[in-house]
DNA sequence: TGCCAGGATGATG
DNA sequence: CATCATCATGGC
């Protein structure tokens, strides 16, 4: 991987690849919105950036060298080898097929408890209601950022506020969950940082004990924020699961509209 | 109007 | 342990 600053511009490539939009808004991230041409603006932890892919490349806007350095890169999952990963699955499988036709979708690294809240949102939801529930959530809960735009609000934040503003999500019965997993980790309960370095098995069950959070959401919090790249079902694995509830193959909903790593994580966990 | 949704829960067999 | 109504909101 190489990192270089050019005028106002950090240019990030010699990665391996990356299908940008995909990977951004195929449901395992739900901040990041079009600004322009091929531009993405996004805001995870306490960073906020402008990108675009230029032949093959991530060029970062108005973003510190440092920043991209000590967060995004690791963001994007750019030091892992998708090639060698990729290679291991077989060639005619589904994830292939997927690629072959898609690209090739990162697993990002995000913030843990941004992505639990997230996810527990997304519980019997679609894509754009997540996006504006979450965004309601931090313009309503979260700081202001240099651009006038909001970080992710605190678990102390969510703990406070919820129980007598939470209306303004409209987010139905999730509400009560999410605010049973903010004061979870205000109050010390659950331990994020902690359950990231447990196994796999005792992982999911300490995510679990979370109100709102069953199978589905704690696997999709351990893949895209707690670095589980276990949970990444085999192909073998995944064909077992289609073809047990998918007789006539897979719907037309599973391609091109949603990424691979909805795929892999949907077919696998939810169904399995 | 009514039905359903890319989940989880709690009650019931 | 399998099934099922229920949850609040929004889209069709």
């Amino acid at each position: 991987m190489k990192i270089e600053s050019i005028n106002n511009a950090v240019r990030v490539s010699d990665f391996g690849e990356i299908n940008l939009a995909l990977t951004l808004d195929c449901g395992q991230a739900f901040r990041w919105k079009r600004t322009g041409d091929g531009l993405w603006h996004g805001i995870a932890d306490r960073y906020e950036t402008t990108l675009t892919q230029e032949n093959g490349a991530l060029i970062f806007y108005g973003t510190p060298e440092k920043d991209v350095r000590e967060f995004w890169t690791d963001y994007f999952d750019l030091n892992r080898d998708y090639e060698k990963i990729l290679s291991s699955f077989s060639r005619d499988g589904y994830v292939s097929e997927a690629v072959k036709k898609n690209g090739t979708v990162r697993i990002l690294n995000q913030p843990p408890f941004e992505t639990l809240i997230s996810f527990i949102i997304s519980s019997c939801n679609n894509i754009p209601r997540i996006k504006g529930i979450v965004n309601r959530m931090c313009e309503t809960f979260g700081e202001k950022t240099a651009s006038g735009d909001f970080f992710f609000p605190s678990p102390k934040s969510l703990f406070e506020r919820l129980p007598s503003e939470g209306g303004v999500l409209r987010a139905g019965y999730r509400t009560p969950y999410v605010f049973d997993a903010a004061s979870r980790v205000y109050l010390g309960e659950t331990d994020l940082d902690a359950v990231k370095k447990l196994p796999e098995n005792e992982a999911r069950k300490e995510l679990e004990k979370i109100k709102g959070v069953g199978r589905k959401v704690a696997d999709c919090t351990m893949l895209f924020s707690l670095g589980f790249g276990e949970v990444f079902p085999t192909d073998r694995h995944i064909k077992r699961s289609v073809d047990l509830h998918y007789p006539n193959g897979l719907p037309e909903c599973f391609s091109p509209f949603y990424g691979l790593a909805q795929q892999y994580i949907f077919i696998a966990a939810a169904f399995e």
